[in-house]
DNA sequence: GTCTATAAAGTGATAGAC
DNA sequence: GTCTATCACTTTATAGAC
């Protein structure tokens, strides 16, 4: 049996998942409360009740996941990093590309982003050896995203291959950023 | 004295100009026909009436500059791209501003980035040695577009250094993926 | 040639019927 | 508690006055 309160906490999951799913798809602004609603099953109304509006609802919809932090030896950074990104590469990470996606037209969700990847990049940053540490950590950052993007998002020929193979070609190249040394020539 | 033909012409530049700069600070869908007329000097029925509908504007305003072909040894190409990355990270580049801010949610605009990112890619993996050459080319398009993204959308502010800093770590990475060297452990 | 007025369509949000 | 009907507003695009 299903009480009034169990009904109404699926609804509300599913218009979120909903949420996520088309926000990923089309961003902020061409994704209607309308098209929510019927993903979800339900109609524009409820999810008005529900969410008081569309900007709460994204709010909802598009939190960042934070990596959390990350701690140890250079090289152990450099492995947790590629680890990371090996994550973020596999599976489309939704509700992440929610925010990705909406970013660059909604200022809100920028600010979220640039708070993100901005606390990471200074958490990492006092664990790196050199004067250019915060430089390098913001590489590693931009690398990251740029990858994510190119694959998932712009969704680039070259990069529609096995995640591994990525991982195998982007690690050193975190390796490198992390520790700051110079390739050999 | 001003004739009518380059009357014409003037509100026309003008107007693409100012359809350039909103595109590349709003995106597709949060400019509006009115904000460029405003900004041009003039008035949306004229807008209309030059280019014919916002989608059209909003091709010519967008159109992505091409690198240009990219001939020589690995050396020379790492160079070259060096050199590309850093033209890129020094003065924010408009026109390529208002395409990258609109790809995530123009399908069209993802279309022409896509393009244009793929036949570079492709154009330069013929020229570099290794059985992954096309997935390495596809990586320095994915770090290039993540820094230009990084630095002059997210502004991220660890990369908010001289451009000289920047191309210092990043050439190395670049040339690392233009040979297909490994670093040293 | 240039600009004003308006049409047609779609949006987020709300009020109220069931 | 759920959904339908509608409001008020903004958008692109057009027709016609100057």
């Amino acid at each position: 049996m299903t009480t009034r309160a169990e009904q109404r906490k699926q609804t509300e999951s599913r218009i979120l998942t909903a949420a996520r799913e088309l926000f990923g798809e089309h961003g902020f602004d061409r994704t209607t409360v309308r098209m929510v609603a019927t993903r979800a099953g339900s109609d524009p109304g409820l999810v008005m009740r529900y969410f008081g509006s569309k900007e709460q609802l994204f709010a909802q919809a598009a939190a960042i996941p934070t990596d959390g932090t990350i701690e140890g030896t250079p090289d152990e950074i450099a492995t947790h990093l590629t680890a990371a990104l090996a994550g973020k590469l596999a599976d489309e990470p939704v509700t992440a590309l929610a925010a990705l996606r909406a970013m660059f037209t909604h200022p809100e969700a920028a600010d979220e982003v640039r708070k993100a990847m901005t606390a990471q990049q200074r958490q990492i940053a006092g664990q790196l050896p050199g004067d250019d540490a915060l430089v390098r950590s913001g590489v590693i950052g931009a690398l990251t995203l740029g990858l994510v993007i190119s694959r998932h998002l712009v969704k680039l020929d070259g990069l529609d291959v096995p995640t591994e193979q990525l991982t195998a070609i982007a690690g050193p190249l975190i390796e490198e950023l992390v520790t700051g040394s110079r390739p050999v020539e």
